[in-house]
DNA sequence: AGTTGAGTTTTTTTT
DNA sequence: AAACTCAACT
């Protein structure tokens, strides 16, 4: 009755999962897949395989869920068959009827889960779609009833079904940080604010800072009324929202706001979502904000099954709301919860793990973990004293080239981790001068770019005509004779009118003051855009694309330019064209609203291919969850890594810090950690000591390779400089050291963090960004700017009780710590 | 209306 | 160093 292939292919099945479960995890791992009801805590430490305890996890809920598609009924059932079914079902004698009735296409075992009741939350697409592939070798096809997505696009699922229900239309659009500003700075202009001290900047960042807490513009009013400023911000907030709402239009915050809205004034719709999603995951739970902990909460709350997997020591987003409390406070959220600790480490080698720990070590709030590994040590960690940016480039690309030879590696082995994405120019000049091969992450990405932002606003606009920031952005473009003058008359009527610009300019001959002229351009503009509208659900999204390249001109007016960045433009529009002919062959929703969703909320890693064989260039934040080979994190200086405005802010400091412990723990069996005497930061040339964090790391950890350096002065090797250099630092000051004849290499030893007491008074040589200075009336501080002016010097000092202050060098009674 | 030029600001990190 | 902004000029 059930043919044999079937059979097997089931067997299979469970065989994998128990094979999986049983022989490849760890105790702590195989704990975790078990353990199926109820909230669990897994702190799963760098590559401790948490991913794969999920993607089993998930497989053990579904162990009994095995498709079986037949419409026969079967008849000739042999005693052995019920004996297979019996064992497939565990006995579910529902499950047996229904098989044997030939109805069903699923038999659902002792768990009872569907893959439909999975809810699984994580950071980036690309970690979600490569969890549903790991799930996909399980349990087939099934996978893609389960949601698997990250919480921005799980928000936006929920949204467009429900939108109604809190005010919205279904396709509303998804403002990203452009549009944002833009309509910030409409909404400061409509309320008179120009103050030079309150800067868009500065308003979203704080509003953004109250979405992420689940602030609304009312109360934030409310509490804020008293002090100038936030109460400015507060009226930009109330009219920010206000003006989202009439444009259909959400920012990336309102998704998850809106939704948490939703389920709490909807308690059908909480209910709904509560039954559906039985069993609910959440990876990267540290980096979860207030709304998301809300939204996760409330969906939880029902069943209680809830399973978060995280590592506090892995926080890096907290500037963005991410609250480590979240974390740490599980356990009173869900009292009867289970930890689960994995600190066994399969990824990087003994040494590099170990630097790992003691770096994070230096860390105040955290749980205490620690990571093994069975590892050998493997080569020590590399450290490295450029004299240069460009010579911090030359030595990782000549490092390259020799350890892919030596070691037979390839060019994808390597990566180059960086804090901010404005330092890989330097090496993308050098790669291309040596021939590597290699892909930046991140930085302009291709859909911020001018053309391809003017050709969404259209499609945006043409899938929201409510929408005025887009169509502001189109109005004049490709030029058509309406000026930023008429604009602002229709802007200011529908603003009276209390109507989108569109509806006013369906009926331009209401609006006032316009020139005949203008209200012609109008005209035509607004019968070309209706034209879109018209067939905007007949034609796909790529042709779509093609007629509003065409029919605006805009391609043609780029074709007669004679700009030369203006051929790439036309480049990158071809590249647009297929990017939707690529959406439409993959997506199953192929509509103009679900491209725009989805481009909305790719991010730049997303796009990531381990597969292609490049060096890959990317910030810190962006390699999280990557592990590579080979890893150079460069710029480890104090003022860039950490950053200058860390520097004298211990919170701040700890999140560099775990940001750091994210870095090293991305590689496997080589890492470097690079620094530069000087560097280009501004235009300026700077030089910044070397990061505190390579100094916390010790001295036996670590090793110096300077030793092409020679040619830098013949004192360096003489000195012990690349053999003992991991002494020096530990044993303090550059006092102690002879007067060099060569002030580069004399500001190397200088390069210390080991606070000693010197009581040594501050110099100029000594002054330097990122040394700690004591005042004798302000107290301890950081220098965080040094100017020259003239005879004088001008120290910015960051004092940790005193504020930021200006000071003479020879005047201030300042001595070095 | 569109262009030029001086002056300014930028670099955290991202869905 | 480069990108962006604003204002004065064609």
């Amino acid at each position: 009755m059930l043919n044999e292939i079937k059979k097997k292919e089931f067997c299979k099945l469970r065989d994998n999962v128990i094979e999986m479960n049983y022989k490849k995890l760890n105790k702590e791992q195989r704990e975790a897949v078990l353990t199926t009801d109820g909230a669990i805590l897994i702190l799963a430490g760098a590559g401790s395989g948490k991913t794969t305890v999920l993607v089993n996890r998930i497989g053990n809920l579904l162990k009994y869920a095995y498709v079986y598609k037949s419409d026969k009924v079967h008849q000739d059932v042999s005693e052995e068959d019920i004996e297979i079914l019996k064992d497939w079902t565990n006995g579910n004698k529902d499950s047996i009827d229904a098989v044997l009735a030939g109805k069903v296409s699923q038999i659902i075992g002792t768990n009872g889960v569907y893959p439909s009741q999975i809810l699984a939350i994580t950071f980036t697409n690309k970690a979600a779609g490569e969890m549903k592939e790991r799930v996909r070798a399980i349990i087939g096809d099934e996978v893609e009833n389960m949601w698997v997505s990250t919480f921005h696009s799980s928000c936006v699922r929920i949204l467009r079904r429900e939108a109604d229900k809190i005010g919205f239309n279904k396709n509303f659009t998804i403002y990203d940080s452009y549009d944002q500003k833009a309509l910030i700075k409409q909404c400061m202009k409509e309320l008179n604010i120009n103050d030079k001290d309150l800067t868009e900047k500065e308003i979203i960042n704080k509003i953004g800072e109250q979405k992420d807490n689940l602030i609304n513009p009312d109360s934030y009013k409310k509490y804020n009324s008293g002090n100038y400023r936030t109460n400015k911000i507060a009226d930009v907030y109330v009219l920010y929202q206000k003006k989202l709402k009439s444009s259909n239009a959400m920012d990336f915050d309102d998704l998850i706001i809106k939704t948490v809205e939703l389920l709490q004034k909807n308690p059908d719709v909480l209910e709904f979502y509560q039954r559906k999603f039985k069993f609910i995951m959440v990876d990267e739970y540290q980096d979860t904000n207030k709304a998301q902990y809300e939204m996760v909460k409330l969906l939880a709350a029902a069943n209680k099954n809830i399973c978060v997997v995280g590592d506090d020591d892995q926080c890096i987003y907290a500037w963005r709301g991410a609250d480590i409390r979240n974390i740490l406070d599980f356990e009173k959220d869900y009292s009867s919860c289970k930890i689960i600790k994995l600190e066994q480490n399969y990824r990087s080698k003994g040494n590099i793990l170990k630097a790992a720990n003691v770096v994070i070590k230096n860390n105040a709030e955290r749980k205490s973990k620690i990571l093994r590994t069975d590892r050998e040590d493997g080569e020590k960690i590399k450290i490295y004293r450029a004299y240069s940016d460009m010579d911090e480039a030359n030595f990782i690309s000549n490092q390259i080239k020799e350890i892919k030879n030596q070691n037979n590696k390839k060019f994808k082995d390597f990566a180059i981790l960086y804090r901010t994405n404005s330092q890989s120019r330097i090496f993308e000049d050098n790669f291309i001068r040596n021939d590597i091969p290699y892909r930046i992450i991140g930085g302009l990405k291709f859909y911020d770019r001018k053309e391809i932002k003017d050709i969404m606003a259209y499609l945006k606009f043409i899938n929201n005509p409510l929408d005025d920031i887009s169509l502001k952005r189109i109005i004049n473009v490709p030029k058509r004779n309406i000026g930023d003058s008429s604009v602002l008359k229709v802007q200011e009527f529908a603003s009276y009118m209390d109507e989108c610009i569109y509806s006013v300019i369906l009926d331009i001959e209401n609006i006032p003051g316009l020139t005949p002229r203008s209200v012609a351009s109008i005209n035509k503009f607004t019968s070309l855009v209706n034209s879109f509208i018209r067939i905007k659900d007949e034609i796909s999204v790529s042709k779509l694309i093609e007629e509003v390249l065409n029919q605006t001109g805009y391609i043609k007016e780029l074709k007669n330019s004679t700009e030369p960045d203006d051929l790439s433009r036309v480049e990158n529009l071809e590249e647009l064209v297929s990017a939707a002919v690529d959406f439409e062959n993959r997506s199953e929703d192929n509509s103009l609203a679900a491209f725009l969703e989805k481009i909305a909320l790719v991010s730049d890693i997303d796009n990531f291919d381990a597969d292609a064989d490049t060096v890959v260039l990317m910030t810190v934040h962006s390699a999280k969850g990557l592990e590579f080979p080979v890893v150079f994190m460069v710029g480890m200086e104090n003022g860039i890594f950490p950053g200058l405005q860390s520097l004298n802010d211990p919170k701040e400091m700890e999140e560099s810090r775990r940001l750091c412990y994210v870095g090293i723990t991305r590689a496997k069996e080589k890492l470097f950690m690079s620094s530069a005497d000087v560097r280009m930061i501004f235009g300026r040339t700077v030089s910044y000591t070397v990061s505190d964090f390579i100094n916390e790391i010790a001295p036996d950890l670590k090793e110096t390779v300077n030793n092409s350096r020679k040619n830098y002065g013949s004192t360096s090797n003489s000195n012990g400089y690349s053999n003992q250099n991991s002494k020096v630092i530990t044993n303090g000051g550059y006092s102690a050291q002879p007067q060099k004849p060569n002030t580069k290499i004399y500001d190397f030893f200088a390069e210390t963090s080991v606070p000693k007491n010197t009581n040594k008074t501050l110099t100029l040589d000594d002054a330097r960004p990122g040394r700690k200075v004591r005042h004798s009336k302000f107290g301890v501080g950081t220098i965080v700017n040094v100017v020259k002016d003239g005879e004088n010097t001008k120290l910015t000092i960051a004092f940790d009780n005193m504020g930021i202050k200006s000071l003479m060098l020879d005047v201030a009674p300042l001595e070095v710590v």
